[in-house]
DNA sequence: AGTAAGATGGCAAGTATTAGAGAAGTAGCG
DNA sequence: CGCTACTTCTCTAATACTTGCCATCTTACT
């Protein structure tokens, strides 16, 4: 753990020149840039990130804050943030809040202490208030956290309606929907256009609602069953992947034959929505441009490169499978 | 973004006097610490990490290396060590490699400037001399690297063994093995148990060979398409879960019965093996130990709380399933 | 009252780096 | 030869915090 002070010792220089040799900034006559590249190559010099850090008072370390890692979306979208955050020369932090808010709240507090340059984040345990206090970039997916703060999410709305459009052709005449329990986020918007539609035509449509952002197949699955039980002559289910995925295994389990008897529509259309069979027909999202657009946005922030719009609403199209 | 200088001046004290006050190290009268706390309150002080992370050279970040976030088995890996971690008062930075061994590299590299305290990695493109020159710690989970470096992986023996009996019960004849692409990895181990096994049974076991740590459903999907061309007559499979679960779909539209003409065993039994109808017999790692052995063997190193031991290998069970 | 122990807090060094001021040296040109 | 311009490099301040050392003040005891 040689220091540069070290360096310009065995180079017989002084330090801010060494700097300026290993940075490149400003004159550093070949012979002396060789001599100290040597040197520094014989101490197996590194710069202590730290030091710099300090100095320049930002990290280069964007926060991410999901409710579960584990969840199809939330996995895919880590992952496409990640990869557009290390092209862009930055590196990823990630906080998996279990819906436990006060973690999502300690990642707001790093902010504070510089140990992030931005957040982005995507798990909706707190007041909005609590990220009003904030005033460095923060960028909000499907969830809008007030002025300053911009929102990033897909067209709900859409989805739903293209999922009720499914409905309608198929002739469905008792749709459940199972919604999410967070009451703010944009992703309620599509079981709102969703039912508007079907009411509008006449189609009977019941509601449940269940904890959704906590990954966990076993209350999938029970509430899957739990749904077949309370709901025996339904025809159509509208809801996220896994409830839908969970809904479809219950359904095969039960020998309720899909989707003549019974249309199911999931939202995301993530990887595991391909690996049953049929596959099932669902919204999908686009997570990789979502990333995309949220670490661009966020980094326009952090970087001030430019002003950025409060809200931007990404396209959705149907992913035609063998469910509805 | 008050310095503690500010608070300081605020309080009528000295710079050192605060920050013993606010850390509670030596003596501090009551009224002090009170006025203290008052300044810093009024002044919306937070310690400034980056300051603190210079003088203790520490930044209580650890990096975790896999191959692919959205592959069931690391996203699970990941967040059981994230929220490990965060138990025991550490972050997590995450970097996905994505098969591209200079991230891999990159991540050694930012041990050696100081950004993270310890790295876990379950990526394996680097040689394992890159790795030695480290010395810094560092835990690898299922490929050796080499002496200093602790090893963390399931029976993957175990595993193939369990798999093997499964598939001899099921008097299986023309078995076929799809192996990951990885040369030294553990995993191997499981294929190589299964096949001595039904070799030494008198079964015909065939092996491909695939890229694997890279998650594509269309890839499997494709290779599994593929496989029932060149091997129509095979009567079970035993792979990785992805591939498994891929040749399942396929089958199920090609008509194929499974298990009663085809044996189909996965390994991991991560989330989407119970997603499909009928839910896949497996061999289940237990991730989540697999997480909380890996951070505290690497916490022992970091924090030097004790010597580790060199290797340390986890139970693996079969998961019952419909497909064997 | 004098002394010593104990309490309290200020000062400055240390942490590794960058940037900017300025010193020292060289060369070109009139 | 002297002035200017330019190159090259050193030195110091600054970044925000922690901590050891020392100075000062209080209190109590003799």
């Amino acid at each position: 753990m040689a220091s540069i002070r070290e360096v310009a010792q065995e180079a017989g220089v002084g330090v801010g020149t060494v700097s300026r040799a290993l940075n490149g900034s400003g004159y550093v006559s070949p012979e002396t840039k060789k001599k100290i590249e040597k040197a520094a190559k014989k101490l197996h010099y590194t710069p202590n990130e730290l030091a710099r850090n300090l100095y320049h008072n930002r990290t280069g370390i964007v926060g991410v804050v999901v409710p579960d890692l584990d969840h199809p979306f939330f996995s895919a979208l880590v992952k496409h943030i990640e990869m557009e955050l290390y092209e862009q020369g930055y590196k990823t932090m990630i906080c998996n809040t279990a819906g436990i808010s006060r973690r999502e709240q300690e990642y707001l507090d790093m902010l504070e202490r510089n140990m992030v340059d931005g957040i982005i984040t995507a798990s909706h345990g707190l007041e909005v208030e609590e990220y009003q206090k904030q005033t460095k970039p923060i960028v909000s997916i499907d969830r809008d956290l007030g002025a300053r703060i911009p929102l990033i999410g897909c067209d709900h709305e859409k989805g739903g309606e293209l999922a009720a459009r499914l409905m309608l052709g198929a002739r469905r005449k008792k749709v459940l929907v199972i919604s999410g329990i967070a009451p703010k986020v944009m992703a309620n918007d599509r079981y709102t256009a969703f039912m508007k539609i079907l009411k509008e035509n006449g189609v009977t449509v019941q509601q449940e609602v269940m904890e959704w952002n906590i990954f966990n197949w076993e209350a999938y699955y029970k509430f899957a069953e739990e749904t077949f039980r309370s709901y025996p002559d339904i025809d159509g289910i509208f809801s996220g992947d896994l409830a839908a995925l969970a809904c479809l295994n219950v359904a095969q389990r039960r020998g309720v034959r899909v989707p003549e008897e019974l249309s199911i529509i999931g939202f995301d259309a993530m990887a595991p929505s391909s690996m049953v069979y049929p596959q099932l027909t669902a919204v999908r999202q686009n997570v990789e441009l979502l990333a995309e657009v949220s670490v661009n946005t966020l980094l326009d922030l952090v970087e001030q490169r430019k002003n950025v719009p409060h809200r931007l609403i990404l396209d959705v199209e149907m992913q035609p499978g063998g469910t509805a």
